[in-house]
DNA sequence: GGCCACTATGACAACGTTGTCCCCCAGCGG
DNA sequence: CCGCTGGGGGACAACGTTGTCATAGTGGCC
């Protein structure tokens, strides 16, 4: 700016506001800032603009676990598009499910002072976000609770979905419902598997803890699993899978069997309808939860300063007959 | 700083000598300083640090058509990986194929004064960048070259890519091959027409305009667009698909019909080996694009100042048996 | 001519940091 | 007692902007 200034022989506040569309400038003395700008190449620096207002730096934090995931993806979409109808960049990270990895990109973001931060928490340790929490950025989290603060938060059903998942396996007649799970400490599977248990208890087929695999699982420890499920002296005849990569791991696993389980998948997929047979999943949608805690941070950003908020947004069954017909 | 210098009853450089770790400072001095900051919840400015040393702001901008596109979140965490390995944010946006929102992204990046930027360029226009390129900021566009500017360049063998496709299925005896491509003005739908069209006469089936449909393309005009191909006086037998959302729109329209044509998708996609019949497809990877990317960002950050490159990424044909097997 | 209103412009401070330079004072040798 | 040294610490400017206020010049009106 101070070379604009020098070539069009003016001050930099002259510039500063032909650059801001500032009134009370001379058309011909604009002009020829516009033409020492266009020959410099000259672009606003935004940082020390915003640091001299002292206005937002007009970006958001967005911490999850991996963007390469479909389902986070989906989410950073949706984030991506309620941030720019107000004008917002959206600066994003992937945790890989470390809690380190979480705290340090949280902190960064903060330290480049965003006006506010989603999280996929990764552990259970949020306190660390107290002093900033403080000092007034808000903080959503999404898909999973925080661990140790009281924020905003939006779930989905996940206990009410495998509830719900259970129940219609149990409609078709299956006894042997089996259950693949996350990490028992990432607590959207532990939620899943409390839903499956309440579903296995009111269906009044039980609970049967031989029935249960938590991860972490890859590919190969969900074959192995399912060796183990089919070997059982009472073989499981369908399976509840905790979430979309272990549903795809079974598929795979599942390949070219005959006298497969029937199945049904925690978070729909794209090409599930087209499987053959297909698979019947618990859909929630990506969009809406990266939409709801996106609105809901704006909502703090606009001033609302009600009590922290817990949404749970609904899950649906969308049965596609993957199997649950029992022979 | 101010405020943690007052409680601590030191002046601000003494807090920043702290905050940063310089030596000169007595312990028990430090200590107070340190216990102010604790109590006050102060997090370093990153803005002002980087505007007062003139140091980079450590982030990368990413334009890309669309963070929900499976494709293009594979690239989106490949970047984000290796600039994490480099100290890195990386800020992202998605341009939706729009050539305003790509520039409106690109400028808004140039102004948080980004260390460099990698686009997937949405229109044929990019000399608006040339300021910002000759005042130091590299450019590295992926997936497709820029209209009217040299530079750093990653691509994938779209030409050889179709060229195989259709080898592939005219050494299984096809000879009425059609093409579904993305519109024709995007680069990589143009290059993979021509593609095509050199396999045709290669495998001197020739090439037939009937047998082409350039989108863009949704559900419905591909649905349509089979109808014609097979409605016509010799119908196709094959297809080529242009991209991976065409392939699955191509998939949807077929399901349930018996009498398939064969199928070979351009990009890979999950789940291709699991449907029934499984697709062939022609692979490529991208996180090795985003990779290859960023590789040659860095390269740049750390002065490598040789002639603008174009990378060609090798893509390789997966024959999964998609019914290339001609009756 | 004197005064006012108004336009166009500039000087200067400040945002939150850090680099540079300088000062104070204790300790020590002569 | 003097001068020197070095550790600990502060004053101040500067990064690139913008907000506040001041000022010079112009034209109009009584």
């Amino acid at each position: 700016m101070n070379d604009v200034a020098r070539l069009a022989g003016v001050s930099i506040k002259t510039v500063s506001r032909v650059v801001n569309d500032e009134p009370g400038v001379h058309p011909s003395t604009a002009e020829r800032v516009l033409a020492a700008i266009d020959q410099l190449g000259f672009r606003r620096n935004l940082s020390a603009r915003n640091l001299r207002r002292g206005s937002s730096t007009g970006t958001i934090g967005l911490v999850l676990e991996d963007v390469g995931n479909p389902f986070y993806s989906g989410v950073t979409r949706a984030v991506e598009e309620i941030a720019r109808l107000r004008g917002r960049q959206v600066i994003s990270g992937s945790s890989d499910e470390d809690p380190g990895r979480e705290r340090e990109l949280a902190l960064e973001f903060c330290s480049r002072r965003v006006d506010g931060l989603l999280i996929v928490p990764a552990g259970l340790q949020h306190s660390y976000l107290v002093p900033e929490m403080r000092a007034g950025t808000p903080v959503v989290f999404l898909d999973r609770p925080a661990g140790d603060v009281v924020a905003d938060t939006v779930l989905v059903d996940n206990i009410g979905g495998t509830v719900e998942a259970v129940t219609h396996l149990a409609a078709h007649g299956h006894r042997r419902i089996a259950f693949l799970g996350d990490a028992p400490d990432i607590f959207t599977a532990n939620e899943r598997l409390r839903g499956y248990r309440e579903g296995c208890v009111r269906a009044g087929i039980g609970y049967h803890e031989e029935l249960v695999a938590m991860g972490p699982h890859d590919e190969s420890s969900v074959a192995t699993t399912l060796q183990r499920l089919q070997s059982l002296r009472e073989p499981a005849t369908a399976i509840v899978a905790g979430n979309n990569r272990i549903t795809v791991h079974i598929l795979r696993s599942l390949a070219g069997t005959t006298e497969r389980p029937a199945l049904v998948g925690f978070d729909d997929f794209e090409l599930a309808d087209l499987l053959s047979p297909p698979v019947t999943v618990i859909a929630h949608d990506a969009s809406a939860l990266g939409k709801a805690a996106t609105d809901l941070l704006f909502a703090r950003l606009d001033g609302d300063n009600s009590p922290p908020r817990r949404v749970v947004l609904p899950v649906r069954l969308v049965p596609r007959g993957s199997g649950e017909v029992h022979a």
